[in-house]
DNA sequence: CGAAACTTTGATCTCTGTCAAGATTAGTGG
DNA sequence: CCACTAATCTTGACAGAGATCAAAGTTTCG
């Protein structure tokens, strides 16, 4: 059911079955590989991608080179808003991804057919909006160790959702990604995970992370910023 | 008309008149003194503002007491998402304040009644939403000096939209909002504003600043995330 | 006028960034 | 399948920007 494809926008609310059928026959199904970049801040949007499977990140770029990381996407997330005509950031495939394809016309025609996914494309946005201004907080204070493993506990968080991990928590972005996505740089990442493992908060394997003592030590005394998309 | 007082929410587009005033109907007028609270985070948020006269902090509180400002808000701006049941951060006022107070449930109606508001609601999020992801990137990134410049030179672009300077741009908020706001201590905005004012890029004024030389200078260079509401 | 709140400035310390060298992993072609 | 190269990740040494602690100067307001 296309309700279980896209929860970030059909979320927790009745849809009309005939407008999901609808929804569902606008949509092609396309591939990019691993590191591809599916569209970049400022081209035209005439496209909207709805994620199918895999992950992708969403940032911005100084010219400088620096770059924040907006996002990370999950199965299930829009990578962009419908009704914007040019693309606020760039979207890269982390590991090999599915999308389905949307024309950005005919997605608009549909949804402003309808009162009810217009509002629902409003509650949408607005989680989004609220998304992002916890991360702001995250961004704004805190230490390297407080940002990783508030990172750390909300993307299991999200993960758990969608039911996509096992004890072990998958990490499949670089480092690198982690870094620029919370104003850090690399090798802090790097010896933040290390400082971690030493005090038994995590366990670092290859390409994940097991959460062994995080939720109970430092994060229950803070605000957790935990997506809820 | 009312055009003028919402430009946040009617921007560049046509609205009908007829509309306009059933809007502009809902409205009650309420002031709030220098400091005071207008609303709390995880409050109900049966009544939505808009700001008429003055300015008004939003921001984020972690249970620490650390905060952080998400925005400063300007006459024209509403303060927080019509369909939202909870409010997702608080307001304060900053100086005395005349807002626009409307029932959310009104509101909500009058709005579901139109498509074409609707619309606007959407676009109007939309806008919320590139701005946040515009301050993560100068919170995740960037020296205190960029933050500092780049928060001066964004103010006075808002301001020059509502004509509110004239060479001297006012600074109403205290340099802990703006330390706040930016993710850095007070004493750092301080002492930027020395360096800076040192530098011959600004000239500090009680409750205010003159950007002498600051386009220029530093900002061309990068990515200017100017805010576009 | 005087107290409280805010701002500026100074001295010191710490965390993170920077530079650099290894270690590990992934990818490619023979 | 292995060998070799490139990319990524970890770890170390060092430096510097900003945080912290503290005090003096300024503005605000009763």
């Amino acid at each position: 059911m296309l309700r279980a494809l896209f929860p970030a926008l059909f979320c927790g609310t009745a849809v009309d079955a005939y407008e999901l059928r609808e929804f569902q026959g606008l949509a092609t199904p396309v591939q990019f590989s691993a590191g591809k970049t599916i569209f970049s801040e400022g081209e035209q949007a005439n496209i909207v991608f709805g994620l199918s499977q895999g992950f992708v990140r969403l940032y911005k770029l100084l010219i400088d080179g620096r770059r924040q990381v907006v996002a990370f996407k999950l199965p299930g997330d829009f990578l962009a808003m419908p009704r914007a005509e040019l693309h606020k950031f760039s979207a890269d495939a982390i590991g090999e991804v599915t999308l389905s394809q949307f024309s950005r016309n005919d997605l608009i025609e549909l949804i402003e057919s309808s009162p009810n996914l217009m509002r629902l494309l409003i509650d949408f946005v607005s989680r989004e909006l609220d998304l992002a201004q916890d991360q702001l907080l995250l961004l704004g204070h805190g230490s390297a160790e407080e940002k990783v493993a508030m990172f750390l506990v909300g993307w299991r968080n999200r993960l758990a959702r969608l039911s996509m991990f096992s004890e072990i928590v998958p990490l499949p972005m670089r480092r690198r990604d982690i870094a620029d996505f919370l104003g850090l740089k690399l090798e802090t990442v790097s010896r933040t995970f290390a400082r971690l493992e030493r005090n038994h908060a995590i366990r670092v394997v290859s390409k994940g992370v097991a959460l062994t003592g995080l939720d109970q030590s430092l994060l229950v005394k803070e605000r957790i910023c935990e997506p809820h998309v």
